[in-house]
DNA sequence: ATGGTAGGACACCTA
């Protein structure tokens, strides 16, 4: 009997804000479950009420006041709930659970990379430092178990679009945060060393131009079009034969007081 | 070369 799985990722920018954007997104797609990005709030403060009553029961949240923040909600029950931080800050960046799809447990990695600021230079801009070094240490854990791990998917927002197909102009933002050749070679090298494959990028060809996110600033978003890739949905080897479809919502981005980001859909079938 | 928008918290920080 086939068994399909549905994940969806996608920085909120204020759940609390949006929470009736979020309602919108597990009615209409009922994914299996939700990572979000961005939450901007406490674990006490995120709107579990409103969740529940949209059939979702499972919920895991690591937030922060103010800032990042990071949650899963899940029509499973989540297992081994896991938040760690990364270049011994307190930021509220990663949250990690199992949930047993199809007789065996998937793990999900659920991440928020630092955005780096605006200078790309890590001599100038400490938030440029720290999220070249986030990324190292995403590096050395994934290679460190890479022959160990299996039944993965990696997901969030990365803050980095790799590939040239992954922003309006390749040449016009080599210098710009997000898509300089010191953070693309540092994430391409978590991809690789770590033995993922970007389903993305498996299901859409590198040639064609994708995009997750749209700058508030560009007062046309959709006419000028000037995105960028930042969000990302990992997976291990052996889940690329389960993986039948991958979509970015790009419509999302255009619903009422949306966030900048745009929720990526991917889905598995098991059996 | 520059500034453009947004959210949270409370004087600017983060994106």
């Amino acid at each position: 009997m086939a068994s399909a799985f549905r994940i969806v990722t996608w920085n909120i920018n204020s759940v609390r804000l949006r929470i009736g954007l979020v309602e919108r997104l597990l009615k209409e797609f009922e994914p299996d479950i939700l990572c979000l990005q961005e939450i901007k709030c406490r674990d006490g403060e995120f709107p579990l009420a409103a969740i529940r009553k949209t059939g979702y029961e499972h919920c895991a949240v690591h937030g922060q006041k103010g800032y990042h923040g990071v949650a899963l909600v899940s029509r499973h029950p989540l297992e081994n709930v896991t938040r760690r931080h990364f270049c011994d800050q307190t930021d509220a960046r990663h949250i990690a659970a199992d949930v047993e799809i199809d007789g065996a447990p998937i793990n999900i990695e659920n991440y928020y990379v630092p955005a780096g600021g605006d200078v790309p230079d890590v001599k100038a801009n400490p938030k440029f430092a720290h999220k070249l070094a986030f990324v190292d240490e995403m590096q050395a854990r994934y290679a460190a178990d890479r022959t160990s791990r299996s039944r993965t998917i990696l997901v969030g927002d990365l803050n980095i679009a790799p590939l040239e197909t992954d922003v309006w102009s390749h040449k016009q933002l080599l210098k710009v945060v997000s898509h300089t050749p010191v953070e693309t070679d540092g994430l391409n090298r978590v991809l690789a060393d770590g033995g993922w494959v970007d389903a993305m990028r498996s299901h859409i060809p590198p040639e064609e131009r994708l995009y997750t996110w749209w700058s508030y600033r560009s007062p046309n978003w959709e006419k000028s079009d000037k995105g960028r890739r930042l969000d990302h949905v990992w997976i291990t080897e052996d889940l690329q034969p389960a993986l039948c479809a991958v979509d970015v919502h790009k419509p999302a981005r255009g619903w009422e007081k949306p966030s900048d980001h745009a929720p990526v859909i991917a889905d598995f079938d098991f059996g």
